[in-house]
RNA sequence: CGGGGUGUGGCGCAGCCUGGUAGCGCACCUGCUUUGGGAGCAGGGGGUCGGAGGUUCAAAUCCUCUCACCCCGACCA
């Protein structure tokens, strides 16, 4: 590819809408332009990243029999009312056609194959199977963000096992974990497999591959002593006790402290001696107690779990009907609903709201002076002890690259994907589902990688191997030996940028740093003078000077185009 | 959904408070010079100031409504 003639807009200054350093480098660097929100168009480089991305992603899954395949994107309403997801998801872009017939577009496939097996599949002779596509998903989030990492529409390659029973679902499940390792390997990302939720979906068990990167949205918590992995969504953590003073019980006049953090100071003890009393309202269960210390958070996901349905946050004066008492004074004590407290509360004596206005109670202890059940709901912290071994647990933020699910059998059984086992008895086939980004995949890894100067692309999913810069491309003997090593690397199925625009070197080495390919092929004043022409690292910046008859040779034994592992 | 912010030429911004001929840098076009880390000089083209309505002799500027985009939140009781 020739830069005088490409569409390569590379910009000099940050995009004054991008925060996020992959999102401001992928616009700089001209490999994609947003055209709203959450919906972005990628242009020739930013094509060719996803291209590599994707032949990564389509050898690893052939190679655990993956079938490739290409569902639609328009769907029937009928197949999402048959699994019971065509209402209450607020993400689903639903229309009409001319008929006036329910229409969506697809946020995710596992309808469509559901559908397609109960149609193929009719024997355990046909099983198992893996389905795969790299296919445009549309989901009209809440919130768009961070440019390619979170958008309304997007590529995602999904795979779907067909399995006859649990175990055979399990070693499906696992191909799928070592695929996926092989795939994020090879692009050069840094990543982790962690433990996390699988919903209200009822689903057997999940996984997520997360990269560690300031731009995520998730956190995992992170043991280094046994390698325990989780999403904090789901990551239990052991908090080390305060100290619980001998008090007994009584009453304290807590006037103006609404918070946690006000009434210790109120008072003058530690945070932890106090309980947080939330009120939330769920459909069956009605309101609720959830109970956590004055340093911890509730973390939502886990008190749905606990619940086994959704809930909302009580209203200010639904709080004060209820337990009589505005937010800040409210506790568990003489209460006439569900009360779920944190297993941190298990032992000591904490403060807690007497559902009087400006009094609190202390010295009362969870369990003995008020009956609750323990769960786990606080939000894991940094420095709490691992569940498995007592080792410090660390957090990071990370983007989710993919997911693995077992599904089980929430989408066969009602859309009638069922085959007769060796007795001809009719089963419901077992599935799981699986899912990776490509876009996420090339934002983690400008995340991860990129310098002051842009992106350093790993060589596997780089657009191109090797940027030959042309320095004056007026001086007729440098554009022909460019031209000559640019010809060259075609033969040698090296692929080759090559910088053949009139402008200034300046301008060149900087779009050649911004761009990030590992390679840069410099010809110059040292060619015309020496017949010398540079061959740079980008990610080390190591150059060699050598004689242009080598230099074919020096890209190809380059450690820079190597995967390291 | 809640809160905050921003919309002025392709990009980045000033001007708005205090109404009076729409500006700056980069990019673009022409010429000359320059050519190893985002060149210099000279000349030039390009803007319904997001949109609609209103106030006014006069609106980028004030008022109302609206659209779009960005950020934070959707635990902090």
């Amino acid at each position: 590819m020739r830069l005088s003639k490409a569409l390569v807009p590379t910009l000099r200054e940050d995009p004054a809408e991008a925060e996020a350093l992959s999102h401001k480098l992928m616009l700089r660097a001209g490999l994609v332009r947003q055209l709203a929100a959450g919906i972005y168009a990628y242009l020739p480089l930013g094509q060719r990243v996803i291209d590599r991305i994707n032949a990564i992603i389509r050898e690893e899954m052939n190679a655990i029999g993956g079938q490739e395949i290409t569902m639609p994107v328009l769907h029937p309403a009928e197949i999402w009312q048959k699994s019971g997801r065509w209402d209450g998801i607020p993400e689903m872009f639903k229309l009409k056609d001319r008929k006036g017939a329910d229409m969506c577009l697809g946020m995710t496939h596992e309808e469509v194959v559901a559908w397609l097996a109960a149609r193929e599949i009719r024997s355990y002779r046909d099983l198992p199977q893996i389905w795969y596509q790299i296919q445009t998903k549309e989901r009209d989030e809440a919130r768009p963000r961070s440019g390619v990492l979170r958008t309304r529409e997007f590529l995602m390659k999904d795979s779907y096992t067909l399995d006859p029973d649990l175990n055979a679902l399990e070693r499906s499940y696992a191909a799928h974990e070592r695929a996926y390792r092989r795939i994020f390997d090879r692009c050069g990302l840094a990543y982790h497999v962690v433990q996390s939720d699988t919903g209200m979906m009822g689903g057997l068990g999940s996984h997520e591959f997360m990269a560690p990167s300031a731009a995520g949205e998730d956190e995992i918590a992170l043991c280094g002593g046994c390698g325990y992995a989780a999403n904090v969504e789901l990551a239990r953590g052991v908090p080390a006790p305060p100290d619980v003073p001998g008090w007994t019980r009584e009453e304290v006049a807590t006037p103006n402290a609404r918070t946690a953090a006000e009434l210790a100071a109120v008072l003058r003890i530690d945070p932890r001696l106090i309980i947080k009393t939330l009120v939330y309202v769920a459909a069956k269960t009605g309101p609720v107690l959830a109970l956590v210390r004055g340093d911890h958070a509730l973390h939502e996901r886990k008190l749905a779990r606990a619940l086994g349905e959704e809930f909302r946050p009580a209203h200010p004066d639904e709080v004060r009907t209820l337990l009589g008492a505005p937010a800040g004074s409210i506790g568990p004590l003489d209460v006439r609903m569900p009360v779920l407290a944190d297993e941190a509360l298990k032992t000591g004596t904490y403060v807690v709201g007497a559902n009087r206005e400006g009094v609190h109670i202390r010295g009362v202890s969870p369990g003995r002076d008020f009956p609750c059940r323990f769960v786990d709901l606080h939000t894991v912290a940094a420095g709490e002890a691992c569940p498995e071994c007592g080792k410090p647990l660390a957090v990071e933020r990370v983007i989710e690259i993919g997911n693995i699910f077992k599904l089980g059998t929430k989408y066969s059984a009602p859309l009638g994907a069922a085959y007769l086992d060796e007795q001809g008895r009719q089963q419901p086939i077992v599935m799981g589902s699986y899912g990776i980004g490509p876009a996420r995949i090339a934002a983690a890894a400008i995340e991860q990688l990129a310098d002051a100067d842009g992106i350093i692309w790993p060589p596997s999913i780089a657009p191109f191997q090797v940027h030959i810069v042309a320095v004056n491309v007026r001086d007729a003997a440098q554009a022909a030996a460019a031209e000559e090593i640019y010809a060259e690397c075609g033969r040698h199925e090296i692929e080759a940028l090559l910088d053949d625009r009139d402008e200034r070197p300046g301008v060149k080495f900087k779009d050649a740093d911004l761009l990030g390919m590992p390679l840069r092929v410099t010809v110059g004043n040292a060619f015309v003078k020496d017949g010398i022409v540079e061959v740079r690292e980008r990610r080390t910046r190591r150059e060699s000077r050598v004689a242009k008859a080598e230099v074919l040779a020096t890209i190809k034994s380059s450690g820079a185009l190597k995967m390291p592992g």
